[in-house]
RNA sequence: GCUCCGUUCGUCUAGGGGUUAGGACACCAGAUUUUCAUUCUGGCAACACGGGUUCGAUUCCCGUACGGAGUACCA
């Protein structure tokens, strides 16, 4: 183990967006090329937002794309607990070291008092009206108030908060590692709540004592935070860690795949494509969203398309494994620009990691969906269908979608073709082979063939002339893979029924 | 509004002071397939704009436009 370590901090208020699971995917790929650490903290710090559920959520996710996690709330290690929540009376003592240095201070303005500042600065034409080195001269924090008031109210735990005392006149410099130098001036920052008046720390204090503790080298994490990096340099500098300061690592975002804005589950609803990795019923509403897996997208695709999602190796190679990536990721390819999500992209990794699966694989894949439909299915049949529609499918429910007729006669006949080629020449033909296939004789492909060929000719037809109308009274369908195998796998037994009810049901096109 | 970040084919991107600006997805066409799909071949298609710097800029600098994020006792 090298001293990389990075950890993925999600919140659990609600499911894990795919954007979420990108980040994950990225710390991931982090730690393991450079041998280092992954560990997962829960960040349950606020209590009004907290879902149940979503934590075990996460955890299935990321091990359903094959993250493994080092440290976490499940697998425990030396910088435990995991869960803020859990973490709670740490968080204070640093918060308190803050103020003894002069770098914070207790503000006991109610809700209303900060409302009413934010409206006078407002109405007197302050464009940021914020909590900083100028307005908290007039509101009622330790700063402004005589020390035996703020003592007394204190100790009549009279309801406050701890803000940080942001300087005034300051230049706040960081090295992001993949936007470079970035600058801002402390006047823009205003003085950001540390600990909140239930007790629990912000996002931003928590995060940097964890981070600090938890001996996190890189945060990496999305681009959403690069504006309060600068706040977080400012924490590392007062708490006197500075010089361990992890570095920063902010990441492009993933936008809507068309017009403007970030990617949300709205526009995933609307395109038709799932947004969350798993399926997802939000327990307050009941709401329910369909997830990637549930959709039929292969982890490894899933990782895939998210991993060249902001980031690619250089060459021109598509393909990668996880553990292709873990061997050429790095931070200085990240992109820099959002990325637009494009399920096309995804569509066409899906389809390239179908077909790298094995027959058996996809036979199980089939097998599951006949279980739904109630059917009986010998294994070797079902190996034999799924290596015939290998190449033709994106998702494995498609195996069954796409061949039902292996299973099922056909009930309707594709009108079009029956319009073009089921004539009197297809008629006389296909009567006289579904007669010469015998009676319940097994036969393979090339058997089915010949004797199609014999009848055809005895006819004076050429085969190819009546294979689509043969297609269409075996199969009701204009496509599909050879024929033949698929006369072969129903049965010739099977193929004289259906023929005998194509012949009943269609009409010959008038000459 | 203000602050920060960004901008190469429709999309994901490679590249980078002198290139026929490369690949992938999608799309179109041809070949193969008795069909559809696959596969193969080919095609369409991009450096946001304006100023500099330079012999030369898509590449460096500045501005403009456009886009994104942030601006909570949310993360």
């Amino acid at each position: 183990m090298s001293d990389v370590r990075v950890r993925f901090a999600p919140s659990p208020t609600g499911a894990l967006h795919i954007g979420g699971l990108r980040t994950a995917l990225y710390n991931y790929l982090f730690a393991r090329r450079h041998e280092g650490t992954m560990v997962l903290r829960i960040e349950d710090t606020d209590q009004a937002r907290f879902v149940p559920g979503t934590e075990a959520y996460i955890k299935e996710s990321l091990a359903w794309i094959g993250i493994r996690l080092d440290e976490g709330p499940d697998e425990g290690g030396p910088y435990g607990p995991y869960r803020q929540s859990e973490r709670k009376p740490l968080y204070r003592q640093y918060a308190l070291d803050l103020v003894e240095k002069g770098h914070a201070y207790y503000a006991f303005d109610t809700p209303e008092e900060l409302q009413a500042m934010r409206d006078s600065l407002t109405a007197a034409g302050v464009t940021q009206p914020q909590y900083n080195s100028v307005t908290r001269t007039r509101m009622r924090n330790s700063l402004t108030l005589p020390p035996d008031e703020v003592n007394r109210l204190l100790e009549s735990d009279v309801p406050h908060v701890i803000r940080l005392k942001v300087p005034r006149k300051e230049e706040i410099r960081l090295n992001d590692l993949i936007r470079g130098w970035v600058l801002v001036h402390s006047a823009q920052i205003d003085d950001k709540v540390l600990m909140k008046s239930d007790g629990m720390p912000t996002y931003h204090l928590a995060n940097v004592v964890d981070d600090h503790l938890m001996k996190i080298s890189h945060v990496i994490r999305g681009e959403e935070w690069l504006p309060s990096a600068p706040l977080h340099v400012l924490l590392y500098r007062y708490l006197g860690w500075e010089e361990a300061m992890p570095q920063f690592a902010h990441l492009p975002l993933l936008l809507k795949p068309d017009g403007n804005g970030k990617l949300s589950k709205r526009d995933a609803d609307q395109m038709g494509f799932p947004i969350f990795p798993l399926d997802w019923t939000d327990p307050a509403t009941g709401e329910k969203a369909m997830g990637f897996r549930e959709a039929g997208y292969l982890p490894e695709a899933l990782v895939n398309f998210l991993a060249f999602l902001g980031w690619n190796p250089g060459t021109e190679q598509e393909l990668f494994t996880l553990d292709d990536l873990v061997g050429s990721f790095s931070l200085e390819r990240i992109n820099k620009a959002g990325a637009r999500f494009d399920i096309q992209k995804a569509q066409w990794y899906n389809q390239q990691y179908l077909r790298r699966k094995s027959p058996e694989v996809l036979a199980s894949y089939l097998l599951e969906s006949l279980a739904g439909e109630g059917i009986d299915c010998p294994h070797e049949k079902a190996v034999a269908i799924a290596g015939l529609m290998q190449d033709r499918v994106t998702f494995p429910y498609e195996i069954w979608e796409q061949g039902k007729y292996f299973f099922r006669a056909p009930d309707t006949y594709d009108e079009k073709v029956a319009a073009k080629r089921w004539n009197e020449d297809a008629v006389r033909v296909i009567a006289a082979f579904s007669e010469a296939l015998g009676n319940d004789n097994p036969a393979d492909a090339a058997a089915i063939k010949a004797t199609l060929e014999a009848t055809a000719s005895q006819q004076g037809v050429n085969p190819g002339k009546i294979m689509q109308a043969l297609r269409l009274a075996v199969t009701g369908t204009a496509g599909g893979p050879d024929l033949m195998m698929i006369m072969e796998i129903i049965g010739t037994k099977e193929v004289q029924s259906r023929i005998s009810n194509a012949l009943k049901t269609l009409k010959v096109k008038a000459a």
